[in-house]
DNA sequence: AACAAATGAGTTGTACACAATCAAATAGCG
DNA sequence: CGCTATTTGATTGTGTACAACTCATTTGTT
């Protein structure tokens, strides 16, 4: 009678289960900004690169490859969120770069991170350690 | 300056990637029996209960609703994994029973928690505090 | 019995994820 | 210089997620 096969055994089910919920969670705030969740992740690695970003390198902290991006960044761009421009230094690579009303959004996410800490219920420690736990386990299987 | 709108402050963004990880190291083992990694954990839920369950009660145990499970077991049941059957009693509800194809690949996929569990690196301690710290926010966020 | 409300499953449309493949551009080497 | 290998981004095809909707079948109420 293995009973290593169970669903409520399993950390990889908590993760992908926590995921979703996190996701529906973060769906009605991001609403308001028109954006989804992962054009939200984007956003917020844009705020940090005013000057611009290659797919490639954006694809590297969001860890995610151009058959994703691709589509995605279409869409934001259609939404007037940012612009790509292809570099004459070197004709493959796109930079991407927010618009003034990308930047101007920042404002209206600013209060996002507070509501989402809030609906947790952990306490800055209990949190802190988490995030610790797991930055560790990420460590030990990413690649 | 407001360091709050940062993607390696946030929770969420280690639960997306570690659950995106987490993907990539099954699915080789999920390859091996023709699985994606949502049919493995339908397969789960399946395998303990093998006298059936209604494609309701399996969304309850996954947390996904009928747009995602239908077309889903559609796909594992062309596989031959599964059959579907209407109830007689209530007319709407379609048990999800596996075939003795489904049931055989139990053994055939008894080895990979184990394996998984070595790729975290984490002690046994460890893993256990940590799910235990994955449930308390699962009953925090969960609805 | 009659009929409105609720329930269970499926369908449609949109948006990721990712493998596999492609095309263009550049870098590197003989 | 010319040719090949690599790099970068885009495209295609498959498989989730999920909202919104449809449809058939109960169930509840009168």
């Amino acid at each position: 009678m293995s009973n290593n096969l169970q669903l409520e055994k399993q950390l990889c089910f908590r993760l992908y289960s926590l995921n979703k919920l996190m996701c529906r969670l973060y769906a009605p705030l991001l609403k308001e900004l028109a954006l989804t969740y992962p054009q939200y992740l984007v956003m917020m690695v844009l705020w940090q690169y005013q000057e611009g970003i290659s797919v490639k390198d954006l694809g590297g902290q969001l860890d995610l490859d151009s058959g994703t991006l691709s589509p995605l960044l279409k869409r934001m761009e259609k939404q007037a969120l940012i612009k790509r421009e292809r570099q004459t230094k070197d004709e493959r690579v796109v930079l991407i770069k927010l618009t003034q009303a990308g930047i101007n959004l920042q404002q209206s996410a600013e209060h996002i991170p507070a509501k989402m800490f809030a609906v947790t219920g952990l306490s800055a420690e209990n949190l802190q350690a988490l995030n610790l736990t797991l930055d560790q386990l990420i460590e030990n299987i990413g690649n």
